[in-house]
DNA sequence: TTGAAAGCGCTACCAG
DNA sequence: CTGGTAGCGCTTTCAA
């Protein structure tokens, strides 16, 4: 409050007491008589009087604010989970900062330095697809401030980490497409350095394998900016659709490259699941309504927000130092519609 | 920084320096000499200085945070908006600090009031439904709060606002469905009290009379608290489709009902537009491929972010108090899709 | 039960 | 050119 608020000193003025009079009346202490409390608690009452948490925050050395870090906001599923992470840290009393790399690991370097020296007491972050060193946080964690990891995390900082379980969502959705009688199944994904990419991945490779199948290698395409522009994604989907052994399906990660495929499939006037089948990552709440319904894999992302911020809460409330760290997996669902209706043969 | 940074005190000790002339250094003023300056920045860069923004707050009275307030952060219009806010605000070195009122009034004086007292520079808000009374802002307005309204204004606070041309949204949207020989037009939209409710349904109100037509009063459809439940817009939907002179086409404001509404329709197996078109405000990035594709009254969210948060800043940043303010209304643009493809007779 | 005073880290004023 | 000191608003010993 920069605009001239009323201060302790002012009610101290004003009750002739003392300043550390009013601020133990105010704080309820027990070396403050009833009758000193009331007044004070009554004048500050009627004056609208608030502590400049400023004030406080430099005195007691934490800020009551956590920091956030996502990619973007505009993404059904980040937006979800700064939702869940605003309800346990609203509750909690603690404010939330965010802020946005747009997948550049600049912008993610430039960000958390803002915000590390923004005196917040932890961080939550979802790495950004550029970014493959983390020195910027090791040295942020060396020096004792809290960080939370969900979604996109590193192994390489020993700390609370919140995860989906992207392994059984990439196996899930491929053996999906399998059981449908889809056998050349393409997937459209990430950056192959983030850890999602990765996990899921590594799910539908082996659900392929379970099922004795094998797929060329140029069905496996990667957006290298995890399709912040529509112009990767077209050019992979182009190439897949080039194939002389076209893909009969494909199964793509991330909101923004699912429901662009869709979008995309959909103006090439190519008929889903028809010609080709569809199944991706999006925690659109659209999915029943799109054309056609769109199997997809859902994240609970609400949920990963509040244990996410849960958890980084614990690490700034304890009293001594964590050494024992977790790493939460919640289940992804498979949600089936028709874009993966079971092929006719 | 809570985590034992470095102080300026420390490096003073350090170089055998007092700590004014550090603080000058740093700062790189005239009255250091060059040869002390180097050696305090030298010193302070290997030692990864930073200067405690909280110390710098509560001395220069100011923050460099603003605050945004929102019904929800799962809303595209909403992600899209902050989005905007977020990157001039990021562009002016302020931090931003969210919260979500749900819709509620009760959470929106809670936030502002936690936001307000958590010293911040400048406040961003859009209205919740449920808010009638503006008391909680009037208050942090006198007091000398910057203020800029955006979306849900309210005319009883002189400031800065930026709108979306409501009216003309609501007209364009009315005014395409009775040029595709539409005549009987429901419309699904949110309480009353709120500016964009009023002005949207003017638009409506406007275009069915330049038409010379006329709708039972029926047809219009509040639902008190802006759709945050299905329930309330399932029942609209529900009493219009039951009535004894059905709707031929439907216009819904916000995201969330102008979804809900298509979802619904679907589940009913109801044929849009053939057996009762549909058009919305959404901002969605999906509405070509839902099915039907979705003919949407689009608003320029990112924009109106930008722009507001570039008025909020010229208030703070203003050396003098700001006596003229302006609503700057951005155009709304109707995307014509098939759900709203012309009557076949 | 109350108050004086120190100090959180920094900036700015005034002396030297 | 450099340093001492006051003070932003608050909390917290320590005395009285």
């Amino acid at each position: 409050m920069n605009f001239n608020a009323i201060t302790i000193r002012d009610i101290a003025r004003a009750l002739q007491l003392s300043v550390s009079t009013v601020s133990k009346a105010l704080r309820d202490s027990y070396e403050i008589s009833e009758k000193t409390k009331k007044l004070v608690v009554e004048y500050a009452e009627k004056n609208n009087y608030r502590p400049n948490p400023i004030a406080q925050s430099l005195k007691k050395g934490h800020s009551k604010s956590i920091g956030i870090v996502v990619s973007t906001i505009e993404n059904q599923f980040f937006s979800q989970v700064i939702n869940g992470i605003e309800s346990v840290a609203y509750q909690a009393g603690f404010n939330v900062i965010f802020t946005q790399t747009h997948e550049s690991y600049e912008m993610e370097v430039k960000n958390v330095d803002q915000l590390a020296h923004h005196s917040l007491d932890g961080l939550l972050i979802s790495l950004s697809t550029e970014t493959k060193d983390i020195e910027h946080l090791k040295l942020l964690h060396k020096r004792g401030l809290p960080i939370v990891f969900f979604d996109r995390i590193s192994n390489e900082i020993d700390t609370h980490k919140v995860i989906a379980d992207n392994f059984k969502g990439g196996y899930d959705a491929t053996k999906h497409l399998i059981d449908s009688g889809y056998s050349k199944i393409a997937h459209i994904t990430s950056p192959p350095n983030i850890s999602i990419t990765k996990e899921r991945l590594a799910g539908y490779n082996q659900a392929l394998k379970d099922a004795g199948l094998t797929v060329p290698p140029e069905y496996i395409k990667h957006c290298s900016h995890g399709g912040r522009d529509i112009g990767e994604i077209e050019n992979s989907l182009n190439e897949l659709l080039a194939l002389k052994e076209r893909p009969d399906a494909i199964f793509t990660t991330s909101d923004r490259i699912t429901t662009t495929t869709l979008l995309l499939l959909n103006k090439l006037g190519i008929k889903i699941p028809e010609q080709i089948a569809l199944v991706g990552y999006t925690n659109t709440t659209l999915a029943d309504a799109l054309n056609p319904p769109l199997t997809s894999v859902y994240q609970p992302a609400f949920e990963m927000g509040q244990k996410a911020a849960e958890m980084l809460l614990n690490l700034i409330l304890s009293k001594r130092p964590v050494t024992e760290f977790e790493t939460v997996t919640l289940p992804t669902q498979l949600f089936v519609r028709k874009s993966t209706a079971p092929r006719e043969v």
